[in-house]
DNA sequence: GTTATAAATGTAAGCGCTTACATTTTATGT
DNA sequence: ACATAAAATGTAAGCGCTTACATTTATAAC
């Protein structure tokens, strides 16, 4: 592999001037430009972005931290944000965390002691104040998915609450009393957002929230089936249940299945986070829109502004999801 | 951050010594190391792997070049891959090629310019010569899902004639006699060999093969919605379609209903890859499972066994293909 | 106590770049 | 033509490590 000084020789001028064409950035006589790119495109030559990184202390690269690598919530974010960072010309390192403390943290080191520029976190199980520590070290990193009011400008987030509101009201409008509700794991703050916007708009509706239609599950799909099941037996009727996501919404209509329940007939399902599939499901499951893909994408934008120093559209950290209505939710059989 | 050289100072060491224990292959004594490691956690001192890289010329990063970062295909599979090298200090940079040939060569140089030590390909855009020459260079690299003799070592591959039979046998076994069958694109091998696969099943039951009950289309959802249709509309009668993905199989289900086609009663469908959502639509897809994560760890273990020269499990190439009987196909009703 | 040998440690060059600063060349105004 | 400023280029010192080689220290055999 052909080197600056190899470059530099061939083209006859010094390093410093061939790195200056390679950064074109101080003042290089056209001709000079000329002769080096010349000589490079004959060498082939390609510069090492290690040395690069070790002389600019500058990794150019961005490490990002997501529970899964795989399912339908990742996905999307993860492309928008490499999508973002491939046009820049810096890279994403990817680590999972698994929703595990430790795993979480050995992650966010190892992208660290990669040096990494900056980091993406979308992190779960570790601790506001180890992330508030963290922020005080030399890396700068942004947040997904997680609201720390110490940390409130680097967090990007949702607005669940108006989430769990917009699910609520729907099928409240279409006439459903007794609605079920599936939470998510209530010590994480988007379960408990969306349960209280669900609540609120129950409030509105003149109706009281039914704790023993309450099922608190963990975002998976087998605690949806759980869930759907062990509420049903407990012999309260309702014609409705929301998942607080689409996860959980897909184990509940399995488990509806089960119990010999016509869909949408007899019951009436929301989910919450327009994931791909919610669509092939069947039937096709109403649910609330997570624009993960444009988060992601002000995430990447927030690390090039704020690391890279680039210019950017305005950044935004609150974003508003919307309803989706498809065929899982009727009208209220009464 | 601390350097080597303040840990030296500390423990009152030479650099090389310092440099020794982190990399604990020479002979140091046991009193030295512990001064040494004592004075690192006194520094909080993590390696700076950007000089480590330079020094050593390997960057301990390895290369992953995805058609897509989302989807529920690929996710399997970085996971898969990303698992093995995690554990083993190693990380994975990720591009992706979105199955365009000039996008999938930047994204290669892009890798390689990164200095990965060497590189996961899942290219399908990019020419054998390409991959040919390219495999005269520096970077070593494995293709998953692509087979090019000159390469076969480096080729992790699903016998896919095998899967596009298993998928016929098993929908002639059911009794259907008249079997549409929409492919991918062609001119990708895989496709070639699901349908070859197909119609070997075919001749085995004395059918021939009907070129009017074939569409080609492109491995994406809406080709299968148009092939379904474009079929239907030909007005030759048939009782199954296999799709030769998942994706292309919920494509068809849709337009199925939209011709009001009752499934499975009316229209057996079989897809192909088994997919994880596969079993969420309606009805559960019958299809053919790709075991996309263990391809994936595969290719991450020939990696270490032939870039870092790690012991590893057996490096196996070729991959079996295995039938996963849903509720989408149905005896033939004649 | 020698000497030969092995083990432990140190020295210093170098990995391929960037960049502050120094120097040379060119352009500008009079 | 000359002084002065601006532009172009060169010089050399790092960035934080690894590693070949040199040197010192410990171990063993006699």
């Amino acid at each position: 592999m052909a080197t600056i000084y190899e470059v530099s020789k061939l083209a006859g001028v010094s390093l410093a001037t061939v790195s200056r064409v390679m950064n074109n950035n101080a003042n290089v006589s056209d001709a000079t430009r000329k002769k080096v790119t010349a000589a490079m495109s004959e060498l082939g030559y390609r510069p090492n972005s290690i040395a690069q990184s070790l002389a600019s202390n500058c990794s150019n690269s961005v490490g990002l931290l997501v529970s899964e690598l795989q399912g339908p919530f990742y996905g999307p974010m993860m492309s928008g944000i490499e999508n973002i960072f491939r046009n820049q010309g810096k890279h994403v390192i990817i680590a999972a965390g698994h929703s595990d403390e430790e795993r979480e943290q050995q992650g966010i080191e190892f992208l660290i002691s990669r040096n990494c520029d900056g980091l993406i976190l979308h992190v779960e199980a570790v601790s506001d104040d180890y992330l508030i520590k963290l922020s005080k070290g030399r890396v700068p990193f942004v947040l997904i998915n997680r609201f720390i009011p110490e940390l409130s400008d680097r967090c990007i987030i949702l607005n669940n609450i108006k989430g769990g509101y917009l699910a609520a009201k729907h099928v409240l409008e279409q006439g459903h009393k007794n609605i079920a509700y599936i939470s998510g794991p209530l010590w994480k703050k988007d379960a408990q957002d969306r349960l209280a916007g669900h609540k609120q708009a129950l409030a509105e509706f003149n109706l009281s929230f039914n704790e023993q239609l309450l099922y608190q599950g963990d975002f998976m799909e087998t605690s949806g089936f759980e869930g759907l099941k062990t509420i049903y037996q407990q012999g309260l009727s309702f014609s409705a249940v929301i998942c607080a996501n689409d996860e959980m919404a897909t184990g509940a209509i399995a488990s509806a299945r089960e119990l010999g329940l016509a869909l949408p007939e007899q019951l009436s399902v929301m989910g919450y986070d327009n994931v791909f599939f919610t669509r092939h499901i069947y039937p096709p499951l109403s649910t609330i829109n997570y624009p993960i893909n444009e988060m992601g994408q002000m995430a990447a934008n927030w690390i090039l502004k704020h690391v890279y120093q680039k210019q950017t559209e305005p950044l935004q950290t609150m974003f508003e999801p919307s309803l989706v209505a498809r065929q899982s939710i009727r009208h209220c059989p009464q």
